[in-house]
RNA sequence: GGACGCUUAGCUCAGCGGUAGAGCAUCUCCUUUACACGGAGAGGGUCGGGGGUUCGAAUCCCUCAGCGUUCACCA
């Protein structure tokens, strides 16, 4: 404490870590303690309960390594919208919570292993969850405390995690609800299968790669067909060609016909569908079911027969003759060379450039396979959500992500919740080893089936424990209404439907967009009305930020270097919604500078305070009269832009007027003032009181030097800058 | 291939119908009693190209070009 006397440059670390501190011990970070304990004289006059909510639900972070700067971003917005809340009078609540985030722990947990020369393949799944657990858990304190760091106001006796039991239990019923009314459903489908994970993943968790590769032109008894991958031909015994092609208008659907292929001779089936692209190659195909989607769709359609070729470690299958056990890619080249010598190649084409999937983790290539996986319907709850959204229900930030949600949702397809992994939540369900039907049950999703003479209706069929677990999105995408029903008594009626929900624009359809449909399916209420969506934090070269290109900067050493309160408001000043920002440290230094210019200036107004009466009889001059009005124009439209979310202009405005116009013109000027005893009082109380509302309108940005100074300034029966109203 | 976005001072970006703005960088001057993490001032842009609407366009419309993001089952 005052520190501001010591004449020194202003020194973050000296101050942040004690008012966050004071902050909390204040017990205002909760909206509880906001009804009906304020004592100023303007809040009087509101009544504690109908002090109107706010919320925000932090976005969990994951709990598996430090905050990065993306999360610094989520934290300086979010507790700028809650702290002008907050002094707006509003019963401000912001959730904090943590992700499990299945597979990305998983495989970040795995990349440890390896290090380790371990692998989880030689681990027992329980041992594996343990540790697991352990450094999750290590992890989620971490995290808590840079959270902190940040100066984030959110109310930590509400704090949740994905994994609380709680919360597990509202996963369970929700996954019930959904089974009980027909969208939860188990079923052989084809999937994204990662070879190196061992799990499935959703369309959303694979990657596009262009890439080139050689496109092999194959004779197949009296047609030509082309193809990128002839190991996986051994099982086609189709030929697809469209149903008006002229070229093959003498073949009839569902004709046999005898030819000699790969290992020997076959007999083909001519299929006839409109799925083919007459353009393409030579207009006719085979199909390979089990590892293509195309193909899977086609087969579907005409009741064809389905045949694994490759295996879950991407080897082929006896199903290969003499190239079984083989990677696949060493056996494409040796297949080739076969085919060659029975002369069954037409040609190859070089450099053939095409799109193929890849796991967006490690870059593996994407295997389809076809596979029992539990899968959620998606288009009865996509339809109000469109209708919502089209309805202007939610208000997207900036505007033009409502178009890119509805084109999603329009088009969405089924989501496979189940993931090969043991880090996340169980799918609550015993399996039937004989006929593999499912049975859910959230009452036992531990207990050994054996344990309850379990014993599958259907067939009689030993039933075992599910071992997948849900992937980690369909427990956070419960999470608005998921952590205030698990919370205290009234919260989820006070609190929901929440106000804002802001994040990475990046996951709006991983994340925002399955929250706004298992929300409005559960609750029948949008979890939210306001979806504000920021943009990539990148380096100063305006690269995205990797570990593997070593330009990661780290939140806490910039707060270490210049303060938080700097770092906060240079990720926010002239950073649009949506777009994406160069971390420049140059700009945090600029800002630091600002941080001074706030510290000195205050020092200069308390330094002139000493002799203050504040109960003497003041009159303002023309000069003074026009500073005040000036303010006060200020804070219109600072207020304005604050409710219109334009945060990048409005804390640029303050940012300019107390530089330039409170510093450079009014502070100046003032020194006359001062030396002049008729005029020294009310220049003191116009200063003073331009400085408490520049302060009060810079809090929610820069929220520690603020309160640091506000705390040292000469007024009577002040409390926390946090919980001031804002200037009018 | 579709969708969306971007193109404004050397750099990073605001502005989005009324005679060009900020930060950083550059140059000149100033150890002025809050601050050199400072002050006073200066230079620098035909607002991607072309067309249109308008009394008036970075700002609205059309079109072209480049960049970026995202979605998509062409073997």
């Amino acid at each position: 404490m005052e520190t501001l006397k010591n004449g020194q440059p202003y020194d973050a670390k000296q101050v942040e870590d004690n008012i966050y501190k004071l902050w909390e011990d204040s017990g205002f970070f909760s909206p509880d303690k906001l009804s009906g304990t304020q004592i100023n004289a303007d809040s009087m006059r509101i009544n504690a309960d109908k002090r109107k909510p706010f919320t925000i639900i932090m976005p969990p972070a994951n709990a598996n390594g430090n905050l990065h700067a993306g999360h610094a971003l989520v934290m300086t917005i979010e507790d700028i919208m809650t702290r002008y809340k907050r002094m707006r009078g509003f019963k401000a609540l912001w959730l904090p919570g943590l992700d499990h985030a299945g597979f990305e722990t998983q495989v970040v947990y795995e990349k440890k292993l390896e290090k380790e020369g371990r692998s989880r393949f030689k681990m027992k799944p329980e041992e594996l969850y343990q540790e697991i657990l352990q450094f999750t858990l290590e992890n989620k304190k971490n995290i808590e405390g840079q959270i902190k760091k940040m100066g984030a106001s959110c109310d930590w006796s509400r704090e949740k995690f994905t994994l609380d039991k709680d919360i597990v239990t509202i996963v369970y019923q929700t996954f019930e609800k959904l089974y009980d009314k027909g969208l939860v459903y188990r079923g052989k489908k084809i999937i994204n299968w990662c070879s190196k994970h061992q799990t499935s993943l959703s369309d959303l968790e694979t990657k596009d790669a262009e890439q080139i590769d050689k496109l092999y032109y194959l004779k197949y008894g009296p047609f030509v067909i082309a193809t990128v991958r002839p190991e996986t031909k051994f099982g086609d015994k189709y030929v697809v060609m469209h149903q008006k092609d002229p070229r093959y208008a003498n073949y009839k659907h569902g004709q046999k016909i005898a030819l000699e292929w790969i290992n020997g001779p076959i007999e083909a089936t001519v299929i006839k569908d409109e799925a083919i692209d007459m353009d393409f190659g030579t207009g006719a195909m085979t199909i390979t079911p089990w590892h293509d989607a195309v193909d899977f769709e086609i087969a579907q359609k005409h009741s064809l027969d389905k045949e694994q070729i490759i295996d879950f470690y991407g080897k082929l299958l006896p199903i290969a003759g003499e190239f079984s056990g083989m990677k696949i890619t060493e056996a494409r080249q040796k297949i080739i060379e076969k085919l060659q010598a029975k002369g069954l190649v037409e040609k190859i084409e070089e450099n053939y450039k095409h799109v193929v999937k890849r796991c967006y983790k490690c870059e593996t290539l994407i295997e389809p396979q076809i596979k029992d996986q539990w899968f959620l319907k998606m288009e009865s709850l996509a339809k109000p959500v469109i209708a919502s959204i089209q309805a202007n229900k939610v208000t997207f930030i900036p505007k033009h992500y409502k178009k890119i949600s509805l084109h999603w949702l329009k088009n969405i397809t089924d989501w496979p919740l189940s993931r090969q992994i043991v880090w996340g939540i169980p799918i609550p369900a015993k399996i039937c080893e004989k006929c593999q039907s499912a049975i859910i049950d959230t009452t036992h999703p531990e207990i050994n089936p054996s344990d309850l003479n379990g014993t599958c209706g259907k067939c009689g069929g030993n039933l075992i424990k599910e071992t997948d677990t849900f992937d980690t999105w369909f427990s956070s995408g419960q999470w608005p209404f998921a952590t205030l029903q698990a919370g205290q008594k009234n919260d989820f009626k006070t609190f929901y439907p929440t106000d804002v929900m802001e994040t990475a624009g990046e996951i709006i359809f991983f994340w925002v967009a399955r929250m706004l449909m298992l929300g409005l399916y559960t609750t029948k209420k949008l979890p939210f009305t306001t979806v504000y969506l920021h943009g990539l934090v990148l380096d100063a070269k305006g690269e995205k930020m990797s570990k593997s290109k070593g330009n990661v900067i780290n939140p806490m050493e910039l707060i270490d270097k210049y303060g938080t309160d700097s770092l906060r408001i240079s990720l926010v000043i002239g950073n649009t919604p949506g777009t994406s920002l160069a971390l420049d440290e140059n700009r945090i230094r600029g800002y630091k500078n600002f941080a001074n210019k706030i510290w000195n200036a205050s020092r200069f107004v308390v330094m002139n305070l000493k002799d203050y009466n504040p109960k003497a009889k003041i009159s303002l001059n023309t000069a003074q009269k026009k500073n005040i009005k000036e303010l006060q124009k200020l804070v219109k439209e600072t207020t304005k832009l604050m409710d219109d979310y334009k945060f990048y202009i409005a804390a640029e405005k303050i940012y300019h007027y107390f530089w330039h116009t409170f510093c450079d013109k009014i502070i100046e000027e003032s020194k006359e003032a001062l030396a002049d005893p008729k005029s020294r009082t009310a220049t003191q109380y116009m200063l003073l009181e331009i400085l408490t509302n520049s302060l009060k309108l810079l809090h929610p940005f820069m929220p520690f030097i603020t309160e640091e100074i506000y705390q040292q300034l000469p007024i009577k029966d002040k409390k926390l800058l946090m919980i001031e109203r804002w200037p009018k």
